[in-house]
DNA sequence: CAAAGTTGTAACATGATATATTACAGCTAT
DNA sequence: ATAGCTGTAATATATCATGTTACAACTTTG
C-alpha cells in the first residue's frame, strides 16, 4: 500500500504557489499543468488546504495565497490535511474479524493497538519536523543550480 | 490509505503458533478460523513468513513452528516479509507525472525525496524496537486475566 | 451591466489493488 | 491406499484512489 498522492500533489500546489506568486493567472488549470493531474484535483485538494488554514481563496476568483508563513506548515499538517490516512481505523488496517471465541483472537487486537500506535507516532512526528519552507528552499536552490 | 491486513494477520499467525504449539491440528483452517479470514490467506501467509525464514513448514503435513526465538522476531521483520508496502516506491505515492516543463514540476520530486524516505525510515526504526515476545506476553497477559 | 473566466462541488466513470474463493497437483501421515 | 494437508495458480469480488464531465455561483473586466 502507499499514502495517498494527494500529499505530494499538496506539497507540489504550495510550492508553486508560493514559486508563482508574483504571476497572475495561476489558476487551477495552470497548477494543474505543474502537477500533472486533472484541475478538478487541484480544486478539490486547494478546498482542503483552505479547510485546514494554510490557504486562502475567494470562489469566482483566480488564484490563492498562503494564509501562514512557509515554516509554520509542516508535513504533518498537510497529511492531514489531505485526510493522508483513515482517521478512525489509523495507518495499520487491522483483520476485521479475529475470532472472540479463541483466546488469541480475543486479545491479539489490544495486545497490538498501542503498539501500532507508537509506530504511527513515530512516523507522525517525524513529518512534524520537516516544513514547507524545507521544501521550497531546496526546490529553488535545485531551479538556480540548473540555470548555472 | 493503510497497510495491508496481512501485517497484522501475521502478527495473529506467529502468536497463534506461539500459542498453540503443543496442539495438534494447527492447520490452515484452524488458524484461519482464529484470524476470521480464508485459509489460502492463512496459507500465503505463512509462506511468506517461510521465505523470511521466520517458520519452517513441511508440504503436506499439518502445522508450522517458529524457526527464530519469538525476541529475534520483530515487528519490522513481520512488515517486510508481508510486503506491506511498495518495494519500490515507498511508503508515499509520489504523483505520476510532474511537468518537466515546469520548474518546480521539475525539481519538486528530488526536493522531496530524502525527507519522504526521513519519514518512512522513522516508521521502520520504531518498528524494529517491537518484538513477537512482546505482543506474545501481552496476549498471554490478557488471556490469564480473563480467567480470573 | 454583460461577457468571459474561475471556483466549488456533485455525480459518475475508470483503474488499481486488497481480499476472497475455487481448484488441484503433489506431498505426508496413518 | 486412503484421507488430510500444503502450496500455488487462476479467477472473482469489493473497495478505494483517481479521472472526468457538468454546472451553479461567483468575480473580473471592458
Amino acid at each position: 500500500m502507499q499514502i495517498t498522492s494527494r500529499f505530494t500533489i499538496a506539497v507540489h500546489i504550495i510550492t508553486a504557489l508560493d514559486y508563482f506568486k508574483d504571476m497572475d493567472r495561476v489558476n487551477s488549470e495552470f497548477l494543474a499543468g505543474s502537477v500533472g493531474v486533472n484541475p478538478v484535483i487541484v480544486r478539490t485538494v486547494i478546498g482542503k488546504l483552505r479547510e485546514a488554514g494554510m490557504v486562502n481563496t475567494l470562489k469566482g476568483s483566480s488564484g490563492a495565497e498562503l494564509a501562514r508563513p512557509l515554516d509554520q506548515i509542516t508535513f504533518y499538517d498537510v497529511y492531514k490535511a489531505v485526510d493522508s490516512v483513515n482517521e478512525d481505523e489509523g495507518l495499520f488496517h487491522f483483520h476485521e474479524q479475529p475470532n472472540t471465541e479463541c483466546p488469541v483472537g480475543r486479545n491479539i487486537h489490544k495486545a497490538m493497538d498501542g503498539r501500532l500506535a507508537a509506530v504511527q507516532n513515530a512516523m507522525e512526528e517525524e513529518m512534524k519536523r520537516i516544513t514547507l519552507a524545507d521544501v521550497v528552499e531546496d526546490t529553488k536552490a535545485a531551479i538556480l543550480r540548473e540555470e548555472k
